[in-house]
DNA sequence: ATTAATATTTAACCGGGGTTAAATATTAAT
DNA sequence: ATTAATATTTAACCCCGGTTAAATATTAAT
C-alpha cells in the first residue's frame, strides 16, 4: 500500500541519496524523526513493496519505481508550497509545515489544476526544483551566497528551507530568488557579508549566506558596476 | 488522539443525528462503510474521549465537544468544496470526494485563507450551509422541488450531494442554487416535471427533483408571470 | 410468553507504524 | 588479530482501524 508513511520515506530516501550512495538506517532514522529500528522494519517493507533494493547493514537505494514515486511527491509538495504562497498569501517559511500533510492527499487533478494556474512553473517559492510529470527535475544553482568573492554579482536562485527560522530571516533580508545581489565586504573570520540589495546596503550573517545559492552573472562579475570599498 | 477516522465518525453520527434521536450502530455502519463490529469498537473509543455519550444496544448521541468537533470537520470539508469549485475550477460533482481528503489535513490557518477569498461565505457550492468558526450553522431550504405544486416559482437552494452521477445531471439541467424556476406542468403517476429555467422549458426526472431544495417566491407563489397550459 | 428474527457486541485475528531492550554485525582502534 | 565502540537488526510489545465468526441482547411475531 502506498500509505503517507510509505510516501516519506521514499521522499526521505530520495534526499538522502543524492547526499550519500547509499542511505543508512540511522540517517534515515534521523530525517523522518523515527528510531532505527521503526526504519529497518519499513526499509524490508519497501523491499518488499519493489521501491527500494536494501542490504541489511548497508543501507537502501530507490528501485526506479522509488525513484518515480519520491519525484511525484517532492512534485506534490514544490507545486504546494509555491500554490500556498503564491494564491494563498502564506509567508514562506510556513509553506513547507502544510505541504508536508496535503501532499500526500491531493489528486492527479488537484496536482494538475494547481499547476496550471501557477503557470507550469519549474520551481518553488525558495527556488527548489520542482519535477515535470515526467520526473525531469531542472537545474538548480549550487553555490552558496557566502563562497562568493567580494566585488561579485549575483542572482539570488534558492534558498535552504530546511530551517523555518533561517528562511524568515533570510527573507526579511530581502534574499529571494531572483534577487540581484552585488557582494560589497566581507568580515574576516566567518563574520558577515555587506550586501547590496535593491540599491540598499544590507549585512547578513553567514550562516545565512551558506544557505542561500545563487548564479554569478558572467558579465558583471569581471567589470564591476560599482567599486566595493 | 483526533485521527481522521475519528472525524469521519463523528461527522456520520452529526448527520445521522438529524434524522434520528440516537444513531445506531448498523447505521454508523452502513454510512461509514465498514462492519457492526468496527463500529461498535470505534463507539467506544469515541466515548472514552467524551465525544460521544454511548449505550450499548442504544446507539450513540455526540456530546457537545463532539458536536463541535463535527462542525469543525464540516466546515472545512464546505469550505473547500466552494473552494476547489470556484478558485480551481473543479466540477461540482467532484468535489466532494477530493474534500473528503483535505479536510482531515488542513490548518485552521488554511481554513482561513480560503474563507477569506472566498468572501466568509455561508453557503457551499451545492447549497449545503457552512457553519461559522463558532458553530453557527447557516438556515437552509427543506422544501423539494417536486412537492411544488404547478405554477409556482421558487428558487433553487440547495442539491443533494449525495448522489455524484445525480448531481451531474441536476446541474447540466440548470438547477443550480440561486436559479430561479417556474413550474409549468407535472406529468401524472410520478412523472417528470416541466420547468422553466432561465426563459428556457425544461423537463427533469421526479428523482431529481426530490434532490433539489427549493424556496418560495413569495410574491410570485400568488400571483404568476406567466399561466401554466 | 415463548420463539424466531434481527441487531449488537465480543473475541480472535490482521496489517500498518511506532516503541524499548536485547542480540548481533560491522567498523575502528589498539 | 583481538577488543572495544558503534550501527543495525530482532523480539516483544503498543495503539489504531479494520476483518470474520461466535455469543448475546433486543425486538417482532406468533
Amino acid at each position: 500500500m502506498r500509505t503517507a508513511a510509505v510516501e516519506d520515506y521514499v521522499k526521505s530516501i530520495y534526499k538522502l541519496q543524492t547526499e550519500t550512495e547509499t542511505v543508512s538506517t540511522s540517517a534515515l532514522a534521523e530525517r523522518t524523526g523515527t528510531t532505527a529500528a521503526a526504519v529497518t522494519k519499513m526499509l524490508k517493507h519497501l523491499a518488499q513493496l519493489n521501491l527500494v533494493s536494501y542490504t541489511p547493514y548497508h543501507g537502501a537505494r530507490l528501485s526506479p519505481m522509488g525513484e518515480t514515486i519520491a519525484l511525484e511527491v517532492i512534485r506534490h509538495h514544490r507545486l504546494l508550497e509555491l500554490y500556498l504562497a503564491q494564491a494563498m498569501g502564506y509567508p514562506w517559511e510556513e509553506v513547507d509545515a502544510e505541504a508536508e500533510k496535503l501532499e500526500h492527499v491531493i489528486s492527479e487533478e488537484f496536482e494538475e489544476s494547481i499547476a496550471r494556474l501557477l503557470g507550469f512553473p519549474e520551481f518553488d517559492i525558495h527556488g527548489d526544483p520542482i519535477p515535470s510529470r515526467d520526473g525531469q527535475m531542472p537545474k538548480t544553482a549550487t553555490e552558496t551566497l557566502e563562497a562568493q568573492a567580494v566585488g561579485t554579482q549575483v542572482v539570488v536562485r534558492r534558498v535552504s528551507d530546511a530551517d523555518a527560522a533561517l528562511l524568515r530571516y533570510v527573507g526579511e533580508c530581502g534574499l529571494k530568488p531572483g534577487v540581484e545581489v552585488q557582494i560589497l565586504a566581507r568580515e574576516p573570520f566567518g563574520g558577515s557579508l555587506t550586501l547590496e540589495i535593491d540599491g540598499l546596503e544590507r549585512r547578513v550573517s553567514p550562516q545565512a549566506a551558506q544557505n542561500v545559492f545563487v548564479e554569478r552573472c558572467a558579465a558583471q562579475s569581471l567589470g564591476m558596476k560599482s567599486a566595493p570599498q
